[in-house]
RNA sequence: UGGGCCGUCGACUAAUGGUAGGUCAAGUGCCUUUGGAGCACUUUGUCUAGGUUCGAAUCCUAGCGGCCCAGCCA
């Protein structure tokens, strides 16, 4: 096509704003807001909102609030609004406003009263369960509950008792006077205020009453004059009844513009469903690596550019799709392959003994930081005549296009020498427990100056210099690409990976990690990224893999075993 | 079944009546002191049927398929 850079990655909802500006809609500003309910932990779903919320606003100088939707005292509690807060400093986010829809709640019952004398709204004495079965369904319209024509002035006394605390919960509510005959249901006479004796997080014992998520949240939105109010496809039907109460009293029109979101494979993200993972003990907590919470994603390694770029690149849409985990991975390797430093690290030892190198000798040999970054420079790695490579890099009887040791076959040590294993000792099972090599000296570096060449580097640690770490392997934590589909009477749990977690506790580091710090990242050469875990303790090293690096040998491996 | 929304390579997403393109995945080759990274190339797509038009992924009609809604959750 031509030749000029890619445009500008776009979406309707950046086309939406582009057009308001260009027609001046609201005087060129941009306010978005960023509102979560704090009854749980932000995941990488959240991120794609947070990246639209507050990316959309910054690219066009406008504002962004992060606004807690706290209108169930019940759900909420004010560890999650913490974690809600550290997850998108970390992204890398900047909230102008922080507010609460609780900091509403005095405005809102004002907006309520009106509506009342306005004969727009009704307190209704039906029980919940009365109310449903007024709703009517799907197909059938619903039918006026027998309150719904109260004189204004019973309706405020009612509502004003409501909130004096003079009724049970549950006992009345006050409902919008809209149409029991909607096809859209949510403009059945939705509730606007429920009576909830409950303590909250914020307004303690202030209010008896709590207003509905409808009722708050476009009120909110008005209130923080929020022109762009963006929301995921299942609030459509909403959308309506958004407008409605904004018109009714005739306050700051904002917009509610929905995309879809976020689904990715093998993974769940549903705040109950992860809060259930919790509860029921399945992870660790919130931050288990396995988790796609941001706190989980972080603790396993994962960078905020990384998902930020992710997110750029999967887009915004109204199809309701399903981005392969593939597709997440591949941004951090593309993130940490640019900035992690290279390390060698054994996670299955297997010794190897190389029979013509001196007893007692110790070099140390140049590695190399980070081939992609000249400027990380390079350090020293200590080699001697026992060492440890991996397991799988020995086999005694290698199968076709296998290039690691075996028996005859000489092979690099990365950074070290050229190696030709000569025998092997077998434990009473059979098991090879020791390899014997010869080395090369002239290859010193892993260089051959005669230009020989070698199929395959290998990995390797100095085993009297060797350190050693626990190392937590991750897999995925759901064993269906889907991991919602279940057989009758099972649940999502039915699919949980049990392998989601291994634990290797006898791993072998170079000792240059020795003074590796929490949070610390690194490529352990030919395995995968790494990082620091929480749990590490100087002389008691924990790893986690963040994630593995392409394999091209486990491919051609399986491809075998799929013929055979 | 009423209403709302949505159908473009295996996945995600562009093309806004005018050359169906990008990313991931998959495959092939090159290169390589990481079977990593990188580079090059390749395969596969407009849900169906009609219509409007010089020209349709785009507009119209009808089908088909998917998702969401009957909380005093958000």
């Amino acid at each position: 096509m031509d030749a000029s850079p890619s445009p500008a990655p776009s979406n309707f909802v950046r086309d939406i704003i582009l057009d308001d500006l260009k027609s001046n809609k609201y005087e060129g500003r941009v306010q978005t807001r960023f509102p979560p309910e704090p009854n749980g932990y932000l995941h990488i779903g959240h991120a794609k909102a947070i990246c639209l919320d507050f990316g959309l606003a910054d690219e066009f100088g406008g504002h962004t609030n992060l606004r807690f939707d706290d209108t169930n005292p019940e759900k909420e509690e004010t560890e999650y609004v913490e974690s809600i807060k550290a997850d998108v400093k970390w992204l890398g986010f900047h909230w102008d406003g922080l507010f609460y829809a609780s900091d509403y709640f005095d405005q809102l019952y004002e907006w309520a009263m009106k509506l009342i004398k306005d004969g727009k709204a009704y307190v209704d004495d039906l029980s919940a369960e009365e109310i449903r079965k007024h709703r009517g369904t799907l197909t059938e319209p619903g039918k006026d509950s027998p309150y719904r024509n109260r004189a204004a002035a019973e309706n405020l006394n009612l509502f004003e008792r409501m909130r004096a605390g003079e009724f049970a919960d549950g006992s009345r509510v006050l409902r919008a006077k809209i149409d029991m005959a909607s096809p859209n249901l949510n403009m059945r006479d939705p509730v606007m205020y429920r009576i909830v004796h409950a303590e909250h997080h914020r307004t303690g014992a202030k209010w008896c009453i709590y207003p509905m998520y409808d009722y708050a949240h476009g009120e909110s939105d008005s209130i923080e004059r929020v022109t762009h109010s963006i929301c995921t496809l299942e609030f459509e039907d909403h959308r309506p009844l958004y407008n409605w109460f904004i018109q009714q009293l005739g306050i700051f029109p904002s917009r509610q513009i929905e995309f879809d979101r976020l689904n990715l494979t093998y993974t769940l993200l549903s705040k109950r469903k992860l809060l259930q993972l919790v509860q029921e003990g399945r992870v660790r907590g919130w931050d288990d690596p396995r988790m796609p919470t941001l706190s989980g994603i972080r603790r396993r390694g994962y960078t905020p550019e990384a998902i930020r770029n992710f997110v750029a690149s999967i887009g915004v849409s109204k199809t309701t799709g399903v981005i392969e985990l593939a597709m997440l991975e591949h941004f951090v390797r593309e993130d940490l392959n640019k900035r992690v430093p290279r390390v060698m690290a054994v996670l299955r030892p297997l010794k190897v003994v190389i029979d013509n190198y001196p007893e007692n000798q110790v070099e140390e040999m140049d590695a190399v930081n980070n081939p992609e970054d000249a400027g990380a420079g390079t350090r020293k790695v200590p080699f001697s005549r026992v060492l440890y490579i991996e397991q799988d890099d020995f086999r005694e009887v290698p199968p076709p296009k296998y290039f690691r040791l075996s028996p005859g076959r000489e092979v690099r040590l990365r950074y070290g020498y050229f190696i030709t294993c000569t025998t092997v000792v077998k434990n009473a099972s059979g098991e090879v427990v020791e390899v014997h090599c010869t080395y090369d000296p002239a290859t010193r570096g892993g260089n051959a100056p005669d230009g020989r060449k070698v199929k395959s580097t290998i990995h390797w640690v100095s085993a009297a210099h060797a350190i050693d770490a626990e190392v937590r392997i991750y897999e995925n934590l759901f064993t269906k690409e889907d991991p919602n589909q279940v057989e009758d009477g099972q649940d999502f749990t039915a699919n949980l990976n049990p392998n989601s977690l291994e634990i290797v506790t006898g791993a072998k580091l170079e000792p240059s990690l020795a003074s590796a710090a929490v949070g610390g990242r690194y490529q352990f050469e030919r395995l995968g990224y790494f990082c620091v875990d929480l749990d590490s303790k100087p002389g008691a090293l924990v790893f986690n893999r963040t994630v593995a690096l392409k394999d091209a040998w486990a491919r051609v491996e399986k491809k075998q075993g799929a013929k055979s």
